[in-house]
DNA sequence: ATTATCTATAGATCTATAGATAATGC
DNA sequence: ATTATCTATAGATCTATAGATAATGC
């Protein structure tokens, strides 16, 4: 609940950026689901009244499209930055590294993403986008065997393993926090979780411990 | 949409049992989540109008609580199967079958538990009694740590990266599917699963693929 | 002139209740 | 007599639109 200070009519002086929209879309959808969330409340974070946001975006659906996108490009980024020329143990590890940071640093990330693809709706942009970010991870991991740098085992089941892995922990954050006894998206808990992240996924996939560095 | 010939006024020859309602609620709060869900939606799946279910449950509200108790029940009632006298591997690799059998006979468990438990909501029901199953979890994995079966390591962050591992792939069944070219629930695809998952979370938890059985 | 806000409200949807109706149980 | 259903409707909530108002940009 940042505070904001309610906005008058007339034209502001410093126009709001869109991202800041955006933004207070994304944390409210990924608190309450599409469902659950209400433009009402969105507007309330921005500290404007509800045709106010409505004179930025046409519909409450579209607001939600442009949230989503958001998070999605901004994973998309995430990934492109980990799977760079590398040894493949390298490129294992700062995708490790780079979701953990990204989905601690954004607290609504993953919250907001299980929301869209949990349930049976199929063929939403959402589920599209996820299905061909999951087979590039697949094809990654599926050159890992190849090489002979991981055991060979089922590339899909072995993703669909490692997305769960790091997605839940962020996407909970009220079990989370009560269970691990401080927020997950504390710097010093991220940073934890960074470095024990790294380690299982290197073990999940079958990658020894520390293979020369 | 399991077609239910829908039923008539007046006093049924055959009272449907309560757990007919129960499921219907569960697959329609997994799908929606528990805003999108309607009653109208719930009722139809049984056939009757809206205010003959809340004839059987008072509110919507109560008709979710024991609907996501009951798959609290039905997962307890998993892990208290799986953790029995015997050695920690064999414990273990009974969990991961156990839950990866649950999960893909109930199309609905995960992905309710996950909406239930995503978003920044404390203090539910759901919450406190995912907290606890964690710390039985975590019970479970410390003992193994004290007995030398697995090497020491944080034992909160392992088990938030099993329970993302086993639930993510069960929870987003449209991506899950078109993923992997068939349902996850089916039997197959289900017996594969569980025959991946063993030796993914033995390895996750630095157990060598085969000690002794 | 342009832009961002506001108030007021139409229209849709959803939960829950009131009260009638139709069938079986005893 | 009991039970489960129904129709009808009250009341709340939510999205979206219409049109006025207030401030800045040029």
């Amino acid at each position: 609940m940042s505070e904001v200070s309610p906005r008058r009519a007339g034209r502001p002086r410093t126009p709001r950026d869109r991202g800041e929209f955006v933004r207070a879309a994304r944390e409210e959808f990924a608190a309450e689901g599409y469902a659950g969330a209400t433009l009402e409340a969105i507007s309330a974070r921005l500290g404007i009244r509800r045709p106010s946001l409505l004179h930025h975006f046409p519909s409450k659906e579209a607001l939600y499209a442009e949230a989503l996108h958001s998070v999605l490009a901004e994973l998309a980024e995430v990934l492109a930055h980990a799977i760079r020329p590398g040894e493949f143990h390298e490129q294992l590890d700062a995708l490790s590294e780079g979701l953990t940071v990204y989905l601690a640093g954004h607290p609504e990330a993953a919250g907001l993403l299980l929301a869209e693809l949990v349930g049976p709706r199929d063929r939403t942009p959402g589920a599209t986008t996820a299905v061909n970010v999951l087979e590039i991870a697949a094809a990654f991991l599926e050159a890992g065997m190849a090489a002979g740098e991981i055991p060979r085992q089922d590339p899909r089941d072995l993703v669909l393993s490692i997305v769960g892995l790091h997605l839940v922990c962020f996407a909970v954050p009220a079990v989370s926090a009560r269970f691990l006894g401080e927020s997950p998206y504390s710097p010093e808990a991220a940073a934890r979780r960074a470095g024990h992240v790294r380690v299982q996924v290197r073990r999940l996939c079958g990658l020894p411990d520390s293979p020369l560095v």
